[in-house]
DNA sequence: CTGTTAGCGCATTCAT
DNA sequence: ATGAATGCGCTAACAG
């Protein structure tokens, strides 16, 4: 591997003159920046990033922290962030959390070790006071953060649990159980309370039914079981997840209860599993490759020192029908 | 962030004793060690990977590419490998290949100048020799490449294929197509061989039963549609993947042929979509996770130099029987 | 416009 | 057993 020392003596120029070709930084002859990119190209040189990150403290890669890349919702998101960054010269290293605060600490520690330019939290037990000393550019993403200072990209969640809720009594449901999410995360919050902004009115309303599915499809099949049980009469769900939802039609297939015709089922995310399940899912799809794709360049901003347009981004949702809902 | 002469001058002994008892390197007296050790820790002092990536040549870090992480395949894969790498203090970094060999040199081109430690590869479009030229840990995953030095973990391709295929003609049927991968994949390859090994006897088999699918779920399904009306007598399909079968469930469902009834399905790989169409797919499945997790071992060993107990493993895979074929 | 030089933080001879 | 000095490859003053 060649060096910069080698580039600048065949190039019969200073270090200096070659690191400033290399960055264009500062003045430099145009006869003698062609001389030093020939030599560059002769001698096949290319900056060993390593070096330069050790007097820039900057590595031009970034961290993606997610709870799990085998959960259906974040491959996408991944691809999305990985292929911005590509697109800028960065790396990105990928972190799976678990949801676990301790895991994140210790990435986290691990990356800055590491001189890691920024994050992207997909996954998020920390606490806003936690985030800001990483000192570091960091993006949340899907999740929220008690925090005005730590930029956020989301989707509108209460909006669409609405639209949701909505469609299922425009579909003439007469009563409508909600699986939500996990307790504290944000995005299940907000769709559980946009389900509450329809139902809440609705005279069959009663906190009974809501129940909790973590996200998770077993657990949802499960709580969905039980609640058909205790209350026959259910004719729709709204489930927070996509998975969450396939869990609620496997329950109802167990039971015999067809879809859409005595149950209609809609989900939250729009994730690819929805279109392959049996009828298909209606869902409310989040923009998953947008929100990836504008939280890396908003990190990238960050990490270059320019001024971001706002701190705060919530995407449109859109309600797809289908047929887990669709009566003809 | 304290440096290393911070802990020194502390602890009052040189850089290289603290060095020493940071590496484990040399001999260092007990007491030294101890007032070292405090000193650390009263400073709370993490040693700058960059600093001594500098020095060392080794960053602690590796490269997984991939074709597409939202290709479900992957996920488990990435996890598997981010895990194992994660438990012995490295740090992965992702890449999306989209198959085109010009990316994945790209790829490793930035990462070499990052002093990346090894790769492991689950995409590749390169040869042998243009591995080798990395001159660097390589292990591939779930390919294969015509070299007998570069270490690779697979799956029995080819005997799961036809174990899928002897349960087909098992189940009664007398047509049996087979939906192909990508040619010069040699998983696509083996798998297509182990259909011939047992379909070529038969004297319903024809070149025309093969058809390509290109591991994706439209192009399957396009195929499949095809494919049956071409020939309707046709009453088993195995896909060369789990993402081709679910096509071809689909084809079938919009021809209204019913599953398993009329035209028996078997898939291959094991992810997780299998368990969430109706009927349930029926597959060979191979030890996703642990042939990430077995690729990870591998390629840390050789990155600390220990020796290999073998350069090609090749995990068993299980057959998994359920919807789209059982016929009670 | 260009060259010299001092870091960046750590590992590692080479002495002692 | 420990310290001083040098190098890893590059950037960024500073001087010219």
């Amino acid at each position: 591997m060649a060096t910069i020392r080698d580039v600048s003596k065949l190039a019969g120029v200073s270090v200096a003159t070659v690191s400033r070709v290399l960055n264009r930084s500062g003045y430099v002859h145009e006869e003698t920046e062609r001389k030093v990119l020939k030599a560059i190209k002769t001698l096949n040189y290319t900056p060993n990033f390593v070096a330069r990150s050790l007097s820039n403290k900057r590595t031009s890669t970034i961290g993606l922290m997610v709870p799990d890349i085998t959960n259906p919702f974040f491959p996408e998101l991944a691809r999305a962030v990985e292929d911005v960054m590509q697109l800028y010269g960065y790396t990105t290293i990928l972190g799976n959390s678990d949801e676990s605060a301790q895991k994140e600490k210790q990435y986290i520690a691990a990356l800055k070790q590491r001189y890691i330019d920024g994050f992207i939290l997909a996954s998020t037990a920390l606490t806003a006071d936690e985030v800001h000393t990483f000192d570091m550019p960091v993006v949340v993403l899907d999740r929220a953060i008690l925090s005005d200072k730590v930029p956020m990209v989301t989707s509108k969640n209460r909006e669409g649990a609405r639209k949701a809720t909505e469609l299922l009594l425009a579909q003439g449901c007469r009563k409508i159980a909600h699986l939500r999410g996990p307790v504290q995360l944000m995005n299940a919050d907000e769709r559980c309370r946009g389900y509450l902004d329809v139902a809440e009115r609705e005279e069959w309303f009663h906190s009974g039914l809501i129940v909790p599915g973590n996200y998770d499809m077993k657990r949802a099949t499960e709580a969905t079981l039980t609640l058909l049980k205790e209350y026959p009469d259910i004719d729709g769900i709204f489930a927070g997840n996509d998975t969450m939802a396939i869990g609620a039609m496997r329950a109802a297939q167990t039971l015999g209860i067809s879809i859409p015709e005595n149950l209609a089922i809609i989900g939250f995310d729009g994730i690819a599993m929805g279109e392959i399940v049996y009828p298909e899912l209606t869902t409310v799809a989040q923009p998953i490759y947008d929100m990836g794709a504008l939280a890396a360049r908003m990190l990238i901003k960050m990490i270059e020192r320019q001024p971001l347009d706002s701190l705060y981004y919530e995407l449109d949702v859109q309600l797809i029908e289908r047929g887990t809902t669709r009566r003809v």
